[in-house]
DNA sequence: CAGCATGACTGAAGCGCTTCAGTCCCGCCA
DNA sequence: TGGCGGGACTGAAGCGCTTCAGTCATGCTG
């Protein structure tokens, strides 16, 4: 295989083809699109010449344009590539869209965000894909109003309705009720909290009360919603609890953020974290410090990525469907595509994965 | 903003508003692209008549067609999105691409891989794309043969070198060299090898001889080859030398291979591993079976990942320069996308980073 | 054998845009 | 006043394909 663009300019077309053959461009196009519409002998014919001439079949773009659909779904990112992927939740997620998506003979668009939390407008304006899937943007990102003015299908995924788009969400605040709760019920009194980005400005820090109010981000707002909330109604002044908001969901910011939170006095004794990844970084922190966990501090997760089940101690998280989330997500941009209405949205649920990383308060 | 696409059918085009405004075609779509040809008074009265009309900017296919340049680079990967994305250095590599790609206003389009180790071929074909970039397919991914029917331009990062192809390559097999020379400096004899997928079939469990021969993805071929010729040099035999094959690159797996690798007799009392990945999951599998690192057995990784200088112990490694890879690799596409010849292959260095993780055998 | 359904193939009208060679007009200079 | 340069805008030819209403034999039915 040789893979110079020497001639690029002049590529055989379909007519091309058709005049080597010495029949229609119609025909040749059948002989792609539609077998059924020509002998088998004639189309055998034409994909032999067409492979004689090193014609690799219908160009995509412009088949796009008569047929007025590109057969692709755009993603758009919140952050960066390698931001965006640290956390492996998110690549289960797109997984589960990108098969559905493949299977359908789609390709997937990836579009980064930049520090607006959010694609740029022009790329998305640009992006050729008939249908967006925003993953978890901030409530007020441009790409969105990028995507209404094109007029394009919308499919959100952890993020508020907006009119007229396709939802899959999950049950955030309830996820993190369930957490709360659970350390509630081991006795716990002293807590400290882990978040994500809070907004999309990349900071990292104690969260103060401003940033902790009108969060711009739907899924830290509920989870971190649902921790405090629940804290509160058991007597816990939500003043009183530490909270760490890290600028995105790795590791290391976890781990960073744990250690700020395990030398407060008093020392929480207990951790809820707004990830899976955040978490592990907490069970590094605890480490560091050479307490033990769950002895000296339980730690709580969200997500329940296959790696909670493995790590020292295996954490006891909010298990979320994830491969579903991306799969359903998919399944909708199919379906708006196919002209279909956005059906009401889908609500998939949480359940809480105790294992050994919480632990009576002692 | 309204996600209904009840009249997708209808919606203007740049004749619309031409014939709204009184103007030209042309003149609207100078508007757009070529503000210096018409006056900025009139290209104001245009953008704001489209934007009365609901005109987002021209069709991106149309466009695409009309200029015979879609804007957009293919990514193709040898594995599924969840499987690629769960080793970090991906998302790096990516995230380099990405960045310079839509620095220039080109988007990326996704191409996981099936088992065949790359893309479907009827992906390929239809994929809105003029240039491709391969990431570590294996030799002979039907995907390429699809690439260069198309007669695309195209990039490898991390694969044998292709006619026509520009290439970014690391000095894969010259890092492997560096990692097994430092352990045996140190003294010691007794080895395994942890390795990701040597062959596109996803099996996972020790390397069989012939496994270990003829290779199918080049970056596990000289990683290997660098670790087993440097230990034999040293008199240390290959087949003396067990080898694990673990079928993706995370830690789980990595662990997994290690608890195999670190319960044969004798026990090695060095790991070298094919990515940080399988390191980290070797430092978590020897804790599991209460072996302390470095004391009782040594760990090199590859890559050089963030992480590695925060796991415990921080991991002795070989650096690669992933987000220059990425960028490199972004920049070379732009290159022969402007229709620049594939300029010779670029070699990235690598080097040994020093940490924790290794000590003089006891 | 007329009539007609059927299969095989074609002609031509778009799809929505870019681009380039013009055309036209206005103001300026000699 | 005539000539001319240049700015502003336009006409029309594509870009490569899909699609649909036909056309035209062919063979079958009654």
């Amino acid at each position: 295989m040789l893979f110079v663009d020497s001639d690029r300019r002049r590529r055989p077309t379909l007519d091309t083809v058709a005049a080597a053959v010495g029949v229609s461009r119609a025909t040749v196009s059948n002989a792609y699109n539609r077998p059924d519409q020509l002998s088998s002998s004639l189309r055998e014919r034409i994909l032999e010449t067409a492979r004689s001439l090193g014609y690799a079949g219908p160009d995509p773009v412009a088949r796009s344009l008569a047929t007025r659909s590109s057969a692709a779904v755009g993603f758009m990112l919140p952050q960066g590539l390698s931001g965006a992927f640290s956390d492996p939740a998110l690549s289960i997620v797109l997984d589960g869209l990108a098969s559905t998506v493949d299977g359908h003979d789609h390709s997937l668009v990836l579009m980064p965000g930049d520090a607006t939390g959010g694609p740029r407008p022009s790329i998305v304006a640009r992006a050729q894909a008939d249908v967006m899937v925003a993953y978890s943007l901030p409530d007020s990102a441009p790409a969105l109003d990028a995507v209404a003015a094109r007029g394009l299908p919308l499919v959100v995924i952890d993020q508020p309705v907006l009119p007229g788009s396709a939802r899959v969400e999950v049950q955030d605040y309830l996820g993190a009720t369930l957490a709360a709760s659970f350390l509630l019920e081991l006795g716990h009194t002293s807590f400290g909290v882990l978040m994500f980005s809070l907004h999309p400005d990349g900071v990292s820090g104690p969260a103060s009360v401003e940033r902790r109010s009108a969060v711009s981000f739907r899924v830290s707002r509920d989870r971190l919603g649902g921790y405090l909330d629940t804290l509160e109604k058991a007597g816990v002044k939500p003043d009183n609890v530490p909270v760490w908001e890290a600028r995105g969901s790795d590791r290391e910011l976890g781990r960073l953020g744990a250690r700020w939170l395990l030398t407060r006095t008093p020392r929480p004794s207990a951790l809820l974290c707004a990830s899976d990844q955040l978490a592990f970084g907490a069970l590094q922190a605890a480490r560091d410090l050479g307490l033990t966990v769950p002895r000296d501090v339980s730690v709580v997760g969200f997500d329940d990525v296959p790696e909670a089940a493995y790590s020292d101690p295996p954490l006891t998280t909010v298990r979320q469907p994830l491969a579903e989330k991306g799969r359903r997500a998919g399944e909708l941009a199919l379906k708006l595509l196919a002209g279909g209405r956005p059906p009401r949205p889908t609500r998939l649920d949480v359940s809480l994965a105790q294992r050994d990383s919480t632990a009576p308060r002692t």
